[in-house]
RNA sequence: UGUCCGAUGGUGUAAUGGUAGCACUUGUGAUUUUGGUUCAUACAGUCAAGGUUCGAAUCCUUGUCGGACAACCA
């Protein structure tokens, strides 16, 4: 794995999951073998959730010179699509991870999890159900009492054996019969109570076509494909932990004791506030057209993501900086923008552009000048280097940075004042021009010729700095300033509302008349600069009339809003 | 009145019987050609009650609170 920006110096505690391979490292099991896997459902696009589990995964392999499987877990035809699978590959990549051999995928194993199936029947371990399944559940009963032994459940084994085959054969409609396995109808742990092993599914999987209309249960799939992939740790989140015993039991009908066999490991899963990260929800927004697709800015999808200019090493270090943990956990989303900014501002040049321009004159500065001002591209990158921008008599300016009245902590322009424009003048503001409706359309300034940056003159202070477009060298971009896309505070304690009830309405906005320096004609998608004062952006690429746009990736951390609070 | 899991500053996460540390957030200050960045500094924590121990966030007991589990989803 490359790109890792951790200090080499720097001493990591461990988390709990270390702690636990250190210990079965210590004692030899598996010998010594670190083999971790990360198992996405093709049936959706990856989130920034799955993005802890891949750090989690890839990143405890590489850290014990292990290996780590991408494994497609597509035991369930009904939701599943190639689309899919070639995303989450897409998206593994981009995060800077290197999936071991090739990717696997739980349908390889459907003969081997049939012959073991056949087997477990014979040991009298499994039976086929006939009844319909609102019976079984019915009979499974509630986690405080014990449940009620289906009639079947001690069918004899030729039977048993003649009728997961027809099964199998195709001879039953769906939904008509299931294999169970022969567990317990009185334990506590409702996973225990003779879990279905196979369902009948007349549906075409997108890689095994119509070869099976039986499919494998996630229960009887996932430890046994852990096991054939020789899994030692096997990672997963909370809400698996009491599948445990059964994932233990299944494996202990197949392997003898003593034998290697893979370990199943629960963390917490990533919250996000204002994030929903329902794979289903996420869904309904693509289906419902509430965004254009799984890869809009505004979604926290891995691609959308993307698409707004996060980075991989920025989503890489925020999921180092959450840590892992079994407690159940609402992370701030502002530590997953902190990471954002702490990466772009090292990385992308500044740039000036004007948002809501307003015109300045400034009237003692010859009409036709042009003078070309050198500007350092990043202060935070001594070898970002610097750029020529173009001065002239009329220079666009934002306009919240002209106050007629300005309060005493204003710094920016005023009737009277004086400003620096960046990387140019000292400006002092002389006069301004209303239009009827009292919206300032002019601003008049003189300059101070001294001023100049960089001159000999250029020492004096002024409280303000402003950035700023020549407006006859300006040119246009459309420019998306993207909010947060879900209000919903705690994804977890509306689980019943409608979320959508929680979008927010404000999440596009749309600047089409966006006053950008020249030099950002020759921008690329995909390029990320910081506007300055505005935050940071990435260039997007709109397929229609190839205009440039920009999505907003993030603002800037802005005190200056705090203190008007 | 089931089983399993969890509980450390506002939010997260370390300390594995021996100094409760780190990050984000927040406050203050310094630097600054943007009020950004950077740096310094401050505030703030072991769910409760017992027990074991020279010593407990850590081990034991009880309680409280929170989460998960009753799909032919994963």
């Amino acid at each position: 794995m490359t790109g890792m920006d951790f200090p080499e110096n720097e001493k990591r505690s461990l988390n709990f999951i270390e702690s636990i391979i250190e210990e079965d490292l210590r004692n030899n099991k598996n010998e010594s073998r670190v083999h971790t896997r990360f198992p996405p459902e093709p049936n959706g696009y990856l989130h920034i959730g799955h993005a802890k589990s891949i750090c989690l995964n890839f990143g405890l392999a590489d850290s014990y010179n292990g290996l780590c499987n991408l494994r497609f877990d597509d035991t369930n035809p009904e939701k599943e699509d190639v689309e899919y699978v070639d995303s989450i590959m897409e998206d593994i990549k981009w995060l800077g991870f290197e999936w071991n051999d090739t990717p696997y995928y739980a349908s390889d194993y459907f003969d081997q999890l049939y012959e073991w199936s056949v087997q477990l029947i014979k040991e009298g371990k499994a039976y086929v159900d006939d009844q319909p399944q609102e019976l079984i559940s019915r009979q499974r009963g509630v986690p405080t009492r014990p449940g009620e032994e289906s009639p079947y459940r001690n069918r004899r084994i030729e039977e048993n054996l003649d009728l997961f085959e027809r099964m199998k054969n195709g001879e039953f409609p769906n939904g008509a019969r299931v294999l169970r396995a022969k567990v317990d109808m009185a334990s506590p742990n409702m996973h225990m109570r003779d879990p279905v092993m196979y369902r009948i599914l007349h549906q075409e999987h997108h890689r095994t076509g119509n070869k099976w209309c039986i499919y494998p249960m996630y229960d009887w799939a996932h430890g046994q494909s852990d096991y054939l992939e020789g899994i030692t740790h096997s990672i997963c989140t909370l809400e698996f932990e009491i599948h445990r015993p059964l994932y233990d039991w299944f494996l202990n009908q197949l392997v003898d004791e003593g034998a290697y066999r893979p370990r199943q490991i629960e963390f917490a899963r990533l919250n996000l506030s204002y994030t929903v990260m329902s794979k289903r929800k996420l869904l309904e927004l693509v289906q419902d057209k509430h965004v254009k697709g799984w890869n809009d800015p505004r979604m926290p999808t891995i691609s959308g993501y993307r698409r707004r200019g996060y980075t991989p090493e920025s989503i890489r270090n925020f999921a180092d900086r959450i840590g892992v943990a079994k407690r159940d956990n609402v992370i701030d989303v502002g530590l997953l923008e902190f990471s954002v900014r702490e990466h772009l501002n090292q990385i992308a040049p500044r740039v000036f552009a004007v948002l809501d321009p307003v015109k300045v004159v400034i009237t003692n500065y010859p009409e036709g000048k042009v003078e070309h001002m050198v500007l350092e591209n990043n202060p935070e990158d001594t070898e970002g280097g610097s750029r020529e921008v173009p001065f002239s008599r009329e220079v666009y300016i934002e306009r919240d940075d002209f106050m007629e009245d300005p309060p005493k902590k204003f710094f920016r322009m005023g009737p009277g004042r004086e400003v620096r424009l960046k990387g140019a003048y000292i400006v002092k503001c002389e006069d301004y021009i209303k239009d009827e409706d009292g919206n300032i359309t002019e601003i008049h300034c003189t300059y101070d010729p001294e001023s100049k940056s960089g001159g000999s003159g250029a020492s004096r202070k002024v409280k303000g700095t402003l950035h700023w477009v020549s407006t006859t060298h300006a040119i246009d971009a459309e420019i998306r300033l993207y909010d947060r896309l879900f209000m919903d505070e705690d994804p977890a304690g509306h689980k019943e509302k409608d979320f959508k009830e929680f979008l927010n309405p404000d999440s596009l906005k749309v600047l089409r008349h966006g006053k950008l320096e020249p030099s950002l004609k020759t921008a690329k998608p995909g390029d990320k600069f910081q506007f300055q004062r505005l935050g940071y952006f990435c260039v997007d690429l709109d397929s229609a009339d190839k205009n440039l746009v920009f999505n907003r990736t993030v603002p800037l951390r802005d005190s200056w809003t705090k203190m008007n609070k």
